[in-house]
RNA sequence: GGAGAGGUGGCAGAGUGGUCGAAUGCGCUCGACUUGAAAUCGAGUGUACCGAAAGGUACCGUGGGUUCGAAUCCCACCCUCUCCGCCA
């Protein structure tokens, strides 16, 4: 969420930076904001006579004054007539305030200034490539879902039937290789430091809003209609709302973690777009990394996400470059993003295996997360940073396909050989 | 699902119609004492909004209602805890 006093500052640099990210006007959200504070205004001096009046009364009436008598009556007919009058105000402020949140939870993060222009993914900027060596040579590649397939070990088609389409089934070495995967990451991220979470997989409304998701983004997500929950899309749902409606303190920041969670998405709107593979599923694991940091060392925590994502690609030896998102293409809650791409040889293409945002105090603002000096008065909003390191279904098909082998088989990368207990798959 | 208890400041916990933004304790901050620390003593210590300031307003789970006046009374809802049932 937005600054409302900053953007009553410095309305047109706001609406500026806005204007990058796409078609966004504040002249709605200033109006309200001026009937707002007008009403705010004739309303608490109302309360103030109103307050006075109700002090009034107990004193005259405790210092023996008649309750009946002509000075106290004439003291509640002015009361009641106050009253009468915020009984109009009230409604009308509060309908005011109403939109003025509804109007700010639509409104994206500002783009950050380093964050390069542009209108979509064409104009995102590519920062580094790494692990050329390791593109396969061999003409003959396979798609993951062929090799899967043959293979036994993932299969697609009779999860139609347990579920629908998009989704899959893991079966022996494929269950054993999501779970090793899983496990090598969150392994590599506890030993850099982060703390393992392993929160709930449903998230109420709140969690959700305060993380950015709602309320623009409810077609995105499966709900539970009867209880107000809904089948968490990412766990940086959950680990943000860990600590939503706290006040840490500074000594505690920065607070690193990570979680396993499986993800569940609608993809509504992406039909007909990789329908086959691991790519684009309803339900995905990813292991996240996610940061609660002071705000003046986001900038550094950032960069120290996206290599530590990066550590994961290297150990897993798969060639992947950094891409950093232009404006256009930003996340709702984020005002800078690093996408890593992981190479897919079999689509002769780089593909998103982690997305690494930082998200300012704009996720802070929404699930009021503030720290505080001990011993200075006043808190401020912490920032927060989310990273996937990495998608699993997403890693697993890269694996499949640079790892695969001309008699069909696949080799299993060096750091997983220990949790998978076998070379070849 | 059934029965009961309860939701108050960073935490614990008092408060059942008026000077209650809220006792007390803990914690925290500053000061005194001390070589230093502990202990002790003293002072201070919620958040948000409006305002240049003085100051004002709101907030005791949420939303309504009664009243000149509500943390306190009434209604509805939500949540948490305990016991029973069911269950991995």
């Amino acid at each position: 969420m937005l600054d409302l006093k900053q953007i009553r500052k410095n309305p047109q640099q706001v609406q500026a930076r806005l204007n990058h990210r796409g078609d966004y006007d504040l002249e709605p959200l200033l109006k309200l904001d001026q009937q707002q504070r007008e009403l705010e205004t004739a309303r608490s001096q109302l309360q103030a006579r109103s307050n006075e009046i109700g002090k009034l009364v107990g004193q005259k009436i405790k210092s023996g004054a008649d309750p009946k008598g002509s000075e106290v009556k004439a003291l509640k007919e002015e009361g009641n007539d106050i009253k009468a009058q915020l009984s109009q105000l009230e409604p009308t402020e509060k309908e005011i305030k109403h939109q003025i949140e509804s109007f700010l939870l639509a409104l994206p993060n500002l783009p950050s200034e380093s964050t390069p222009l542009g209108e979509s993914e064409e104009q995102n900027v590519e920062v580094r490539r790494w692990g050329d060596e390791y593109i396969p040579q061999d003409k003959a590649i396979l798609p993951h879902w062929e090799i899967g397939e043959k293979l036994g070990i993932l299969n697609f088609e009779r999860s139609t039937k347990i579920a629908q389409s998009r989704f899959v089934t893991l079966i022996g070495a494929g269950a054993a290789l999501e779970r090793a995967l899983i496990q090598y990451m969150l392994d590599r991220h506890i030993q850099a430091g982060y703390t393992e979470v392993m929160p709930p997989f449903l998230v109420n409304s709140a969690s959700l809003t305060g993380s950015g998701q709602l309320p623009k983004f409810a077609e995105e997500s499966f709900k539970c209609d009867r209880d107000d929950l809904w089948l968490s899309p990412t766990a940086e749902v959950p680990v943000t709302n860990l600590h939503r409606d706290e006040i840490l303190s500074s000594t505690d920041l920065p607070l690193h973690y990570c979680a396993y969670t499986p993800c569940f998405r609608r993809e509504a709107g992406s039909y007909g777009r990789d329908t086959r593979g691991l790519i684009r599923l309803h339900q995905f694991n990813k292991v996240e990394m996610y940061k609660f940091v002071r705000p003046e060392t986001s900038e550094a925590e950032h960069e120290a996400l996206v290599n530590d994502a990066e550590a994961i690609l290297q150990g897993l030896k798969l060639p992947y470059r950094v891409l950093e998102l232009c404006t256009g293409d930003l996340g709702f809650s984020a005002n800078k993003t690093y996408d890593l791409e992981v190479w897919l040889p079999s689509s002769d293409k780089y593909r998103e295996i982690s997305s690494c945002s930082n998200c300012g105090d704009f996720q802070a603002r929404r699930a009021s997360i503030r720290f505080k000096e001990p011993g200075v008065k006043g808190g401020q909003f912490v920032h927060t940073l989310n990273g996937s390191g990495l998608a699993i279904g997403r890693t697993m098909a890269a694996v499949l396909e640079n790892y695969q082998q001309p008699d069909g088989s696949v080799q299993v990368p060096e750091v997983l050989q220990r949790y998978l207990g076998r070379e070849v798959i």
